[in-house]
DNA sequence: TTTTGAGTTGTTCGA
DNA sequence: GTCGAACAACTCAAA
C-alpha cells in the first residue's frame, strides 16, 4: 500500500504534518502538486520557483514531485487507483474553492476505500477553532486576538522526513506551465528581491530575527527602511509554517506576532464570508456610489496618479510583486476614497500583481480599507497621502527610489510636487504634466467627496 | 436579557 | 506649534 501527499499552499518539507504522516511508516509515497489555475501572474512566477525548489528538496530525500494540471477530483482518484494508494494527506484549507473540492473529493475517495486526511498546516489554529463564549466566530480583531493568546498557539513541529520512499508516476514538466514571463520579461525586479522556496523562507526569517525584529514596532511603518519581515509570500505558499514563525519570533515580538494573528483573523473572516473577495461584509455597501473610471484605475495601476507616495507604492508592487504595508493602506485608501473606484477593482489588481496574493488577507484588507469590512475603520478616516508621506517617508528615500523622476525635489515638496514653485521644479528638472503627472484629483476636493459618498451609504 | 465598554493603522479645526 | 475634541453611529463581545 502507498499513500499520496497532495501539496497545496504547504510547499515545504519541515513542519509539514501531511508529509510527515505519509512518510511515517517508510511506505511508498506519491507526492503531487496540481496547478492552481486561479493564481495571478505574480503568484505564478513565485509558484514556478517555489515548485522548482520543492522538487529539488524532495529529490534530495529520494522522492519525486509529480506535477499535474486539471481537476483534482479526477486526477487524485485516478492516481490513487493506479498506485494502490489507501490514504491521501493534504493541508486543511479555508478558501471556498478548496472547501468545495475537499468535500467532493472525500466522497469520491470513500467509494474507493481511500481515506482523505486533512492536516492543520497553513494556520495557527484550525478553522472555526477560535470562537466567542457564545460559540460564534469573531468579527472584531482585538477580542479574536485575545482569544488566540488565551488558547495558546500550539508548539511542536515535525522535522522533515529523513528519507522519502518516492513513487514514480507520469508528471508534466514545470516549463510547460509557462508561468515565467517571457515577452516581455517583467520579473527582473522580483528575481532581485526574492528567493522563493523553503530555504529562502528560512533565510528571510533568520535575517529578520537577527536584527529588524527588535525595532519592528516603529521601523515597520517606514517604507524606506527594511523594517518588515517580508515573509508574507513565503508564508502564503507555506514554504515556512506560521506556527514555526510564531515560536521562533518569541514572546518579545508581540507586535510582529500580532501580524500573524491578523492573517489568522482574515482566514477566520473568509471562513464566515466565503464571498469575501467580491461581496462586502456590510451589505449596505453594495449600494455605495462608486464612480468606476477605467482611466483613473489604469493611472493608479501604473503609478501615475500624480501623488508621489501612492505612485511609489504602485511601482514597487509592479516591480517587485510586493508593497510595504503602510503604503498599501495609503494607496488603497486613495483608490477607494479619493478616486471612488470600487474596492474590488483594487483587490483584483493586487490579486494579479502580488506574489503573495491571498484570498483571505487580500479580501479582508481591501474591505477594511473600504470601510465595508466586519471590523472597519470609521468612515471619516481618510488617509491624506501627503501627510502620510511626510510622516512615514520624511527623508523621501522611498519615493525617490521608486519615482526617480522626482528624486531631485527637496523634501519640503517631494510629497506634493504641485505645491512647488516654478524655480524649484525647474532646478529639480521636473516638468509637471510632462515628466510627472498632475494629481488626478485635488486632495482637498477628494476628501469631502469621499465623505459625502460614505454619508449616503449610512442613509444620511 | 440587558448593559456596558470598546473598536489597527486618521485628519482637521480651533483653542 | 501643540493639543484635545470632533468627526457617527453601530455592532460586537463579555459581564
Amino acid at each position: 500500500m502507498a499513500s499520496l501527499v497532495w501539496f497545496r499552499n504547504d510547499l515545504r518539507l519541515n513542519d509539514n504534518p501531511a508529509l510527515s504522516a505519509a512518510c511515517e511508516g517508510g511506505e511508498p509515497v506519491a507526492l503531487l502538486y496540481i496547478l492552481d489555475e486561479r493564481a495571478g501572474a505574480a503568484s505564478r512566477w513565485w509558484l514556478h520557483h517555489s515548485l522548482t525548489a520543492l522538487a529539488r528538496d524532495i529529490a534530495a530525500k529520494g522522492g519525486v514531485l509529480l506535477l499535474r494540471r486539471g481537476d483534482p477530483l479526477v486526477i487524485i482518484p485516478e492516481l490513487a487507483a493506479a498506485l494502490d494508494v489507501n490514504a491521501v494527506h493534504t493541508a486543511r484549507a479555508y478558501e471556498p474553492y478548496w472547501r468545495e473540492t475537499d468535500r467532493a473529493l472525500d466522497a469520491v475517495l470513500k467509494k474507493q476505500d481511500v481515506a482523505l486526511h486533512r492536516h492543520l498546516s497553513t494556520s495557527l489554529f484550525p478553522p472555526a477553532r477560535i470562537t466567542t463564549q457564545a460559540g460564534k466566530l469573531y468579527g472584531v480583531f482585538t477580542p479574536f486576538a485575545k482569544a488566540c493568546l488565551a488558547a495558546g498557539v500550539p508548539g511542536g513541529s515535525a522535522p522533515a522526513p529523513a528519507r522519502i520512499n518516492g513513487v514514480q508516476a507520469p508528471s508534466e514538466a514545470l516549463e510547460d506551465w509557462d508561468m515565467l514571463p517571457a515577452r516581455p520579461d517583467w520579473a527582473g525586479g522580483m528575481r532581485a528581491e526574492w528567493t522563493p522556496g523553503e530555504a529562502g523562507a528560512h533565510g528571510r526569517l533568520e535575517v529578520f530575527l537577527a536584527g529588524p525584529v527588535q525595532k519592528y514596532t516603529t521601523a515597520r511603518d517606514i517604507p524606506g527602511v527594511g523594517g518588515t519581515s517580508k515573509l508574507s509570500p513565503h508564508v502564503h505558499f507555506g514554504e515556512i509554517s506560521p506556527r514555526y514563525v510564531w515560536h521562533r519570533a518569541g514572546a518579545g515580538a508581540e507586535t510582529f506576532r500580532k501580524e500573524l494573528l491578523w492573517r489568522e483573523f482574515s482566514l477566520n473572516l473568509l471562513w464566515q464570508h466565503q464571498q469575501l473577495r467580491t461581496t462586502p461584509i456590510r451589505p449596505e455597501f453594495t449600494a455605495f456610489p462608486w464612480a468606476p473610471d477605467a482611466a483613473a484605475l489604469r493611472a493608479w495601476q501604473r503609478g501615475l496618479t500624480g501623488v508621489p507616495i501612492v505612485d511609489a507604492g504602485m511601482r514597487e508592487l509592479w516591480a517587485t510583486g510586493w508593497m510595504h504595508n503602510r503604503v498599501r493602506m495609503i494607496a488603497a485608501s486613495y483608490l477607494v476614497k479619493h478616486l471612488l473606484q470600487p474596492w474590488q477593482a483594487g483587490e483584483a489588481w493586487f490579486w494579479d500583481t502580488l506574489c503573495e496574493a491571498d484570498e483571505a488577507a487580500n479580501g479582508a484588507s481591501w474591505q477594511w480599507v473600504a470601510g465595508c469590512g466586519a471590523d472597519a475603520a470609521p468612515y471619516f478616516r481618510v488617509f491624506n497621502p501627503v501627510l502620510q508621506g511626510q510622516k512615514f517617508d520624511a527623508d523621501g528615500a522611498y519615493v525617490r527610489k521608486f519615482v526617480p523622476e522626482l528624486a531631485r525635489l527637496p523634501d519640503a515638496v517631494l510629497h506634493q510636487p504641485w505645491a512647488a514653485d516654478a524655480a524649484t521644479l525647474e532646478s529639480a528638472r521636473v516638468r509637471l504634466g510632462t515628466d510627472y503627472p498632475y494629481p488626478l484629483v485635488e486632495l482637498t476636493a477628494g476628501r469631502p467627496r469621499a465623505l459625502a459618498a460614505y454619508t449616503k451609504v449610512r442613509g444620511g
